[in-house]
RNA sequence: CCUCUCGUAGUUCAAUGGAUAGAACAGAGGGUUUCUAACCUUCCAAUGUAGGUUCGAUUCCUACCGAGAGGACCA
C-alpha cells in the first residue's frame, strides 16, 4: 500500500514537472487526518521558493486524484501547511481484518533478519549474591529484543554470563559460616538463595567494617580459588548450585530459557592469554601504538590513544589477576568460537557499563578486526527507587523474588470475588504480576534511568501490563459467547463505519520492524496501549455479539484480528495472555 | 576538571525535523437490567534558560543552569 501510494505521488509529480528523489510517506499521528501523509508539498517549497506550499498540494491533489485508479484509496486532501493526506477506503481495512485473521498468532512476523544468527548477552546474575530489580531489568529488556529479532526471522541464542568466582563468593561464605540458620540446607531453591543473599549482606558489612573479617574473606577467597579446604569447598557447591537453581525458577516464571552460561572462571584464563599474546605489540608502527603494556606493575590497555574519547583501563592488576575487562574479551572470543557463524553478539547491561564496554570493545577490535562490526552493547538506565536510593548496606534491596511475589499476591487480591479454584487464581496472578513488572520496565525508552515505584509496576490500571491483558480477556470472552450463540467470524459483512481499532490494527507490522531495527521494545509497549484503548472504546460502545445485528459477525472477525494481534504483541514483551482475568 | 546519558502537565512516561505536544496516575464531573467497571467518557494541566540552523525545532548545533552515571588495579 505504502509503495503504490508513493508511486502515485511521484506520477503526479512528473506530471507537474518537479523531480524529487526521497518521498516521505507517514501515518498522522491523529488519526483523523488518513492513514497517510505527505509532506512533499513543503519539501519542495522549501528547495525552490517560488510558490507557498498549500498551492502546490492542492494541485498535486488534483493530478493524484486524476490518475488514481486505486479502489482502496477513498480521499485524497490538503490539510495543515500543506500536507497531502491519503484516506483509505472501508475496503482496505476489512481486507486488513482478513488478513490478519489469516496468519492468526504469526501476525506482524517478516524476514528482514532471515539471514542473522544472534547471540544476545542479559540477566547476569552472579551466584551467592541476590538477584535484585536490576536483573529483572536486564531479562526484560534482553528477553524481548530476543522474541522481536525472532520475529523478524533471525536465530537468536540466549546467553548467560555469571560471576562464579571473586570476592563477592568468599563475603557470602564467610556469612555462611558465622551463622548456623544459613547454613540450613533444607527448604527451597528460593528460600537458600535468600539466605544465602543475607549471608552476603553480612560478609559485606563485616568486610568492610570490620578489620580481622576482611582478613578473613580474604583468606577464604584464596581457599576458594585453590581448593584447599575440604569445608569450603562443601559450602561453595552448595551454595552455587542453590542459587542457579532458584534462578532457574525465576527464569521459568519470567518466560527465559538460556542455552548458553558462560562463567567467569572460565572466561579468565581465556581473557589471559589473549592479553599476554598481545602484551607490547605495536600495532602501527609510524605511531608506535601498542594495545597492552606496562605499568606501575599493572598491564594496561590506553585506549584514548586510538580514541580520546576513551580512557586508560587496567587488565591484568599489579598482584597479576585478570580483571573483569580480561574476562570480558574471553568471554567475546569464547561466543565467537561456540558459534562461528554468528554475525552479531548482543550484550545488555545498565548503562553505568557503558564506558569501560567501549574500552574493551576497542582492544577487541584491534586484536579481532571481523569482530568489529558484530558487538553491539545495549545499556539502559538504572532502577532507582521512589523513596530513596537502594543500598544493599543499608538493606533497603528490593530482590527480584521479593518484587515478584509482593506483585503477584496483590493482584491475586484482586481476584477475590472471582470464584475460580485457589490452583487457577495462582496461576493467572503469576501471569498478570509478570505482566506488571515487565510493562513497567519496557514502556519507557531502554536509554534513560527509572524511577521505580513499588506501588506503580503494581499498578493493574491504565498505562499497564494488566490493562492489556485485560482487554485481551474481555475479547475472548466475547469470543467465547460468540461460539456459544453461533456467531463465526466474517471479514466480508462489515458495516459502513471505520472502528478506531481497524485504524491501528494493521500498523503493527510496521511498529515491529521499527522496534527490530532500533533494538527498542517500547514501541511495541507503546503501540499496544492505543491498540487496547481503541479496542475496548470498540467494547463499551456497542454490543459485538449480537444475532439481530447483520455485520455482527464483521464485529466478531475484528475482535478476533483484536486478540491476534494482542498476543503477538505481548509475545514480543515477553508477557502471557489469560483468557480469563 | 573531563566524558557520557538526561531535563516535557503535580507525578511517571510518549512524540522517524511537521498539523491543536499524546497517554496514564493524581484532581473535578458523568456512565453498569447488555459480551468481565482491572473498563468507558468529559474537564483541568507541560517542552529548564538564552541564542543559532530551518518554510517549520520537544527533536539538530552552541553556551548556561540542574539531575544521574563513568573516569587504572572492584565489577
Amino acid at each position: 500500500m505504502q509503495d503504490k501510494i508513493k508511486n502515485l505521488i511521484k506520477d503526479a509529480l512528473k506530471n507537474l514537472n518537479i523531480e524529487i528523489s526521497n518521498i516521505n510517506l507517514e501515518h498522522p499521528e491523529d488519526l483523523k487526518n488518513g492513514e497517510y501523509s505527505t509532506n512533499v508539498a513543503m519539501v519542495v517549497v522549501a528547495k525552490n521558493v517560488k510558490s507557498n506550499p498549500k498551492e502546490l498540494a492542492e494541485k498535486i491533489v488534483a493530478e493524484a486524484l486524476r490518475l488514481n485508479l486505486d479502489k482502496n484509496i477513498e480521499k485524497i486532501e490538503v490539510a495543515g501547511a500543506g500536507f497531502v493526506n491519503f484516506h483509505l477506503s472501508r475496503k482496505f481495512f476489512s481486507r486488513s481484518t482478513e488478513e490478519i485473521l489469516n496468519k492468526g498468532e504469526n501476525v506482524g512476523k517478516n524476514n528482514t533478519l532471515a539471514e542473522e544468527k544472534i547471540m544476545i548477552e542479559y540477566t547476569d546474575p552472579n551466584p551467592f549474591k541476590p538477584f535484585h530489580i536490576g536483573h529483572l531489568m536486564t531479562n526484560a529488556i534482553g528477553e524481548s529484543v530476543a522474541r522481536i529479532l525472532e520475529h523478524s526471522g533471525a536465530t537468536v541464542s540466549r546467553a548467560n554470563y555469571q560471576g562464579d568466582i571473586g570476592l563477592h563468593v568468599a563475603k557470602a561464605i564467610y556469612g555462611i559460616l558465622k551463622d548456623k540458620k544459613f547454613q540450613d540446607k533444607s527448604g527451597s531453591h528460593t528460600l537458600h538463595a535468600m539466605n544465602i543473599g543475607m549471608a552476603y549482606a553480612r560478609g559485606g558489612e563485616a568486610y568492610e567494617n570490620n578489620e580481622s573479617a576482611k582478613k578473613e574473606i580474604d583468606e577464604i577467597n584464596k581457599k576458594i580459588y585453590d581448593k584447599s579446604n575440604k569445608k569450603i569447598n562443601g559450602i561453595y557447591d552448595w551454595g552455587f548450585k542453590a542459587t542457579m537453581e532458584a534462578f532457574e525458577d525465576l527464569y521459568r516464571v519470567l518466560g527465559t530459557k538460556f542455552e548458553f552460561y558462560f562463567l567467569e572462571s572460565q572466561m579468565a584464563p581465556i581473557g589471559e592469554r589473549i592479553v599476554k599474546d598481545n602484551l607490547d605489540k605495536i600495532i602501527d608502527s609510524p605511531r608506535s601504538r601498542r594495545i597492552f603494556e606496562e605499568s606501575d606493575g599493572a598491564i594496561i590497555f590506553k585506549a584514548e590513544k586510538y580514541n580520546a574519547k576513551l580512557h586508560t583501563r587496567v587488565f591484568i592488576t599489579k598482584k597479576g589477576l585478570p580483571t573483569y575487562e580480561t574476562k570480558e574479551l574471553g568471554l567475546t572470543e569464547e561466543k565467537f568460537k561456540t558459534d562461528p557463524n554468528m554475525n552479531l553478539s548482543i550484550v545488555v547491561t545498565g548503562s553505568e557499563q557503558a564506558d569501560y564496554m567501549k574500552v574493551v570493545a576497542k582492544a577487541i577490535s584491534i586484536i579481532h578486526p571481523e569482530y568489529e562490526k558484530k558487538m553491539l552493547h545495549i545499556t539502559h538506565g538504572m532502577m532507582k527507587l521512589a523513596g530513596g536510593k537502594m543500598s544493599s548496606r543499608k538493606g533497603n534491596v528490593v530482590t527480584g523474588e521479593l518484587l515478584l511475589r509482593d506483585t503477584i499476591s496483590s493482584i491475586k487480591e484482586k481476584m477475590r470475588e472471582r470464584d475460580w479454584d485457589e490452583a487457577e487464581k495462582d496461576r493467572i496472578a503469576e501471569i498478570v504480576g509478570v505482566a506488571a513488572i515487565k510493562y513497567s520496565i519496557l514502556r519507557s525508552s531502554s536509554g534513560s534511568d527509572i524511577v521505580y515505584s513499588v506501588e506503580e509496576s503494581i499498578s493493574t490500571e491504565g498505562d499497564s501490563g494488566p490493562y492489556l491483558q485485560y482487554s485481551y480477556a474481555r475479547a475472548n470472552s466475547v469470543l467465547e459467547k460468540a461460539k456459544e450463540k453461533n456467531i463465526l467470524p466474517d471479514p466480508h459483512t462489515f458495516p459502513p463505519e471505520i472502528f478506531e481499532v481497524e485504524k491501528l490494527l494493521y500498523r503493527f507490522p510496521e511498529i515491529i520492524l521499527r522496534a527490530a531495527s532500533e533494538y527498542e521494545p517500547h514501541y511495541i509497549a507503546n503501540y499496544l496501549i492505543e491498540v487496547a484503548h481503541a479496542f475496548n472504546s470498540f467494547y463499551a460502545s456497542m454490543v459485538i455479539v449480537d444475532k439481530k445485528d447483520t455485520t455482527s459477525s464483521y464485529k466478531v472477525a475484528l475482535t478476533y484480528a483484536f486478540t491476534f494481534v494482542m498476543k503477538a504483541g505481548l509475545h514480543l514483551l515477553g508477557i502471557k495472555v489469560p483468557e480469563k482475568m
